[in-house]
DNA sequence: CTACACCACTCGATCGTCTATGGGAAGAGT
DNA sequence: ACTCTTCCCATAGACGATCGAGTGGTGTAG
């Protein structure tokens, strides 16, 4: 098939929010990296795909500014596993970037000439 | 002043969404670079910056692919400036870019947990 | 004992953005 | 005439997040 490339993978489109999803997600408790990508596939209903080539660079990034903290221990099926919690740090992270990302999807909102519901 | 950096410049969460914005902004019309930037940073209330070093870079890609053409004349000011043509192939790109963000920013939503409003 | 799902991690390449810098030309003010 | 500001285009280098592909190890089921 004499075709070009298929620019759009999910992730390209929207970068520097898995962050804010991976915060959220440790919101309901600790988990390991397996796990979170899952929960953020699933609750997405599959529309956003966690690579691990993202995930772990993520996740250690998060740990080294300090907005989650990390101990192994064992997951569900027994094996193991490096689980993360949210920090206080962490916390206030994900209040800063859920607004921002508020703020930009209502303002791409505007100038796509959506009434996207600011929402508050 | 010991300060860090401000990770966070507007540009930097949402990656990818400039060309959309720009093929956006030609739909009303032909326009040049400075403009294109103006009109997105008013519609958007000002919380989108557009920079130059982002802007002509995203004229050029969207040129080289095909999605707009260009051609000089001289701007509202009596300037030389190099005005932009939504193509065909732009039109096309812009509505699948658009109902990508949609389906995207509806994700994200679902993992925030928020009701943002699927909007169809 | 073999196959597979689970779990963590790393490297090289790519791509879009940023900061910084360059130039040129119109119009206003001195 | 000269300078200053605003408008307008453009590029270079650095940076940082993501991707694809690969490594390695371990319970568990067949």
């Amino acid at each position: 098939m004499a075709r070009g490339k298929q620019v759009d993978k999910s992730g390209e489109m929207l970068q520097g929010t898995l962050d804010m999803l991976v915060l959220r997600t440790l919101v309901t408790g600790d988990a390991h990296g397996h796990t979170i990508a899952k929960v953020i596939e699933r609750t997405s209903e599959d529309v956003l795909e966690v690579e691990q080539g993202s995930l772990y660079p993520a996740l250690h990034r998060l740990e080294d500014r300090g907005w989650v903290s990390s101990y192994w221990g064992a997951s569900e099926n027994n094996r193991k596993a490096k689980f993360y919690r949210l920090t206080a740090a962490g916390r206030k992270q994900l209040v800063a970037e859920t607004s921002r990302w508020r703020q930009m999807a209502r303002a791409i909102g505007l100038v796509m000439g959506e009434d996207m519901l600011s929402g508050q």
